[in-house]
DNA sequence: GTATAATTTGAAAATCATTATCAAATTGAA
DNA sequence: TTCAATTTGATAATGATTTTCAAATTATAC
């Protein structure tokens, strides 16, 4: 998968890893975290390198959810492949779950934006912020309990 | 709009900035700039501080677009507002511009978002990424024209 | 106007994720 | 084993943003 001359320890390191997350997000500092103190180490130079060369090669998927925090990994390397359906993310600004969206419906999008305003869309790349349902509804429920002191307070 | 207690030069300033803007995009710096040599100058920290705090108002949006750039900030005083069109941001990731899209059709996504998947989508914070039409074509131009050197190494 | 207290300003230092540097270690091939 | 190419990682550098804090500004009281 890392097309590299040399095979290293560190890159095998960082495959394994990459297997069991399985869908989980991550940091460069927790990939470095992670091998920490064992005798198989990697430097966080290091890490940053080999995601970001993975992330290039789109096995893994890089995304920056704000400008405080790390950049967020995600092992993607199956959905790249050719017969997978293209997917998109969903990122819930309430309780920060980064949703992974199959949906055929959503690809008029891509075509919407490609004839009508010629732009090719990077759904790889491209995050949808909102709220999702679970939030959504334990929002609603809090509003229907919630307003009990603004009622006293009138 | 500034809910601070007590007006300030600085303040007007930004303001009479902002609504120059008019729906263009702007960072930071670029407020400092506009306002550098004048003797109405503003140092940088005030602007972070005063961007920030219009956006937490809803005043203004702020747009993490990378990690390496700085963030975007758009003046969305009335866009907020009951009567304007929702409208979506595509960001090109060949040139870097950041294009403005207005379009009814593009609600559909947040319909189909909301109906299907419960998702509450959040358009001022969802950037599209993509290729934008120029340089798309450029890519495209070059394509013809680059393969020369190939078909000569053959 | 003057005095006073609260708030804002801004130059400079600090922060923090990420990248660049470069000598040392590792790798694969001869 | 030898050697050239590549990778590693400690550390320094980068750059956007935030914090610090003394000085300047503002609103209010006198």
């Amino acid at each position: 998968m890392i097309k590299s001359k040399y095979r290293t320890r560190q890159q095998e390191l960082l495959l394994a890893f990459l297997k069991e997350t399985h869908g989980k997000h991550f940091t460069a500092e927790d990939v470095r975290i992670h091998f920490e103190g064992s005798k198989s180490s990697i430097g966080i130079a290091t890490v940053y390198r080999h995601l970001e060369k993975l992330a290039s090669d789109g096995i893994v998927t890089k995304y920056v959810i704000d400008e405080h925090s790390a950049a967020c990994y995600e092992y993607t390397g199956d959905c790249a492949h050719e017969d997978s359906e293209p997917h998109f993310h969903l990122k819930c600004e309430v309780c920060g779950t980064l949703i992974h969206l199959e949906c055929d419906e959503l690809s008029c999008i891509q075509s919407h934006l490609q004839k009508d305003h010629g732009f090719t869309l990077n759904p790889l790349r491209t995050v949808f912020y909102g709220i999702c349902a679970d939030c959504k509804k334990k929002e609603q429920d809090s509003a229907d309990t919630e307003p009990a002191d603004k009622k006293v307070a009138v």
